[in-house]
DNA sequence: TTAGGGTTAG
């Protein structure tokens, strides 16, 4: 209708109401206001549901003054008046000016008391909601699946399972057990409370299930890192004849990214392309981590590139794809960008472009990221930013400045920032600031492996094999478990994976033939075996055994064509030894080798690794 | 003849 500035007369009501309905739906507010005038001059202002419609109006293009003014000036106000008022607000994302709305709401109903107690579980401002909905309920007002929905969603948020059950409890009272929404609030606030046992009884329970309750029990599959159990039940859903929508695959999508299983990315990839939702926002993002999570930032660079649609989370994870792949120069360069093209950084754009500085060595840079951060763009640092700059002074070798920056920083320093600092420490050997940095890290999380981990590596690499035995001993005691190391690499779309001492793989003797000799040859260029422990190398009766991502990356070389490019990711960090190995190795083939850890990309290149993180 | 709802990406 936009742009047709002839308009028939109107004569009466219904016509108006049509007219003005188009105009909502099309958010056409330059007729609207024209119909607005139209309305005046005739008088049929007085019709409550006219006007009403046209604060509808003026709230969807945003103008919540010019609605306020109508509203003020109403002789005569309805229901729908307040109830509009309110929801138009909320959807300002004006908390305080739905409350004003609603406070000054005498009459009240159940919509008045849905709408706001949505506001501000929207807000982030559960504990309010749930107080309102306590009030709501003592007024004597029977809460629908609306209310109830919403309070569910405030336990998810603030991870409140207590008052959750309570909830559970509560909706037999209200009727509302077989609600297909509440049963599926309620899986969601079980699986954000971690508590899939429960979430699982619900959904298997429900009466009816449709496409959002199973896009909210695979969400809980994937968001507890269970994602095979997630696709499993995705094949259950297909079988049930179900079909997936954009959010199926955005949480398909999200669990192939922490599994890092390309094979798997792609085929989701060529499924999305052909369906109807290749073009939505959450979809590519998701597919942007994919492949930057396995290591193809080519790939995730063409998603990003062919995307109609982009927001701050989009860009957001091209940073983030480039800075763990090592590429910390794009990575800044594409923030530049950023910020020349509208879209506004936040939070997690910045973790990005700060591991970016780390990953470069850029520690100037990214102390004056850390800086514009909180003076030109407003934002408060949280402790992934403190981590993100220990980790920048730490991996420079500046271990005294990372010291200074924790016994300082406005945050209470947890167990990750000290994990930080015990990893520089490992880098730059120095085992006394290991020491403290470990049992900060045990104070707080006393069970943590990879800490355990770390300070024992520490103990070794100088030599110091009394203590690297006598913590070995106490993780014992505490039963504290090191995984086991796995390595996967893909050859030919067949994922195969590598542990330690195992033989079950079909071509294994061929790999440590090939391993054998390849490690004659390094030695030829300058390798030398550096047990990083004692417990790493094992020679045993004339039969090596060598780490995953040894076997891992033999396998690579002897079953893929020689310009292929490597790709391994692995579930716990790459060892020294490993490291200098796979450099030697690069150098000696001329293959470019990536490899995913468990806590970042080294990429290796002419005998050169990315990472920076080893001598 | 108008108002309120559950699941998604970094």
């Amino acid at each position: 209708m936009g742009g047709h500035f002839f308009l028939p007369k109107p004569s009466n009501l219904s016509f108006y109401n049509a007219l003005l309905q188009e105009c909502l739906e099309s958010s056409d507010l330059q007729t609207g206001k024209m119909l607005h005038t139209n309305i005046l001059k005739s008088g049929f202002l007085s019709q409550i549901f006219l006007t009403n419609r046209l604060i509808q109006l003026y709230f969807k293009r945003e103008d919540s003054h010019d609605a306020r003014k109508l509203f003020d000036e109403m002789p005569q106000r309805d229901s729908f008046t307040w109830n509009i008022m309110i929801a138009g607000y909320v959807r300002s994302k004006d908390i305080i000016g739905a409350r004003k709305i609603f406070d000054g709401y005498v009459w009240r109903n159940d919509i008045s008391w849905n709408t706001i107690i949505r506001g501000y579980v929207q807000e982030g401002k559960g504990s309010i909601a749930l107080n309102l909905f306590n009030q709501m309920i003592i007024q004597g007002l029977k809460p629908t699946h609306f209310a109830v929905s919403s309070v569910l969603r405030a336990c998810a948020g603030l991870s409140w399972l207590k008052t959750g059950k309570l909830l559970h409890g509560l909706i037999y009272r209200f009727g509302l057990e077989g609600n297909v929404v509440v049963c599926t609030s309620l899986i969601d606030m079980y699986c954000k409370c971690r508590e899939l046992t429960n979430a699982c009884h619900v959904f298997n329970r429900m009466p009816e299930r449709n496409i959002v309750s199973w896009n909210a029990i695979l969400t809980g599959y994937s968001q507890n890192s269970l994602g095979e159990d997630c696709f499993r039940m995705f094949i259950e859903m297909l079988e049930f004849g179900l079909k997936p929508d954009h959010i199926t695959f955005a949480v398909l999508l999200s669990s192939t990214a922490a599994l890092a299983n390309l094979v798997q990315g792609k085929q989701l990839h060529g499924f999305i392309v052909k369906s109807q939702f290749g073009s939505d926002v959450y979809v590519e993002t998701a597919l942007i981590d994919v492949y930057a999570k396995c290591g193809s930032v080519d790939n995730a660079r063409q998603v990003f590139n062919s995307m109609t649609k982009q927001n701050t989370v989009s860009w957001s994870s091209m940073v983030i794809a480039y800075a763990q792949n090592g590429y910390g120069k794009e990575a800044i360069s594409l923030f530049e960008e950023l910020l020349n093209s509208g879209f506004k950084p936040d939070a997690i754009t910045f973790v990005g472009v700060l591991m970016a500085c780390s990953h470069s060595g850029l520690v100037d840079e990214g102390c004056r990221y850390f800086d514009i951060m909180q003076r030109v763009h407003g934002i408060e640092p949280d402790k992934t930013h403190y981590t993100s700059l220990v980790d920048l002074f730490g991996r420079a070798g500046y271990l005294k400045e990372a010291v200074e920056l924790i016994n300082s920083m406005p945050v209470k320093p947890d167990a990750a920032i000290w994990g930080a600092l015990l990893g520089a420490c490992r880098v730059h050997r120095d085992p006394e600031l290991g020491q403290l940095a470990a049992s900060k890290v045990f104070e707080l999380e006393p069970q943590n492996a990879s800490a355990h981990m770390l300070l024992c590596h520490i103990y070794s690499e100088c030599g110091n094999w009394d203590d690297a035995a006598k913590l070995r001993a106490k993780m014992k005691n505490l039963g504290i478990k090191k995984d086991p190391g796995y390595s996967w690499i893909e050859v030919d779309n067949v994922v195969h994976r590598f542990v330690a001492d195992d033989d079950s793989h079909p071509w294994i003797d061929e790999i440590n033939i090939a391993l054998k000799k390849l490690i004659e040859q390094i030695e030829h260029i300058g390798y030398v075996f550096y047990p990083s422990s004692p417990f790493n190398h094992k020679i045993e009766e004339g039969r090596e055994s060598y780490h995953s991502e040894k076997l891992a990356i033999a396998f690579g070389l002897i079953s893929t064509p020689t310009e292929k490019t490597i790709r391994i990711m692995k579930n716990l960090r790459v060892c020294g030894d490993c490291h200098n190995t796979i450099k030697f190795i690069s150098q000696l083939s001329g293959r470019e080798i990536i490899v995913r850890d468990v806590c970042r990309f080294h990429h290796f290149r002419s005998g050169k690794c990315s990472c920076g993180d080893y001598w």
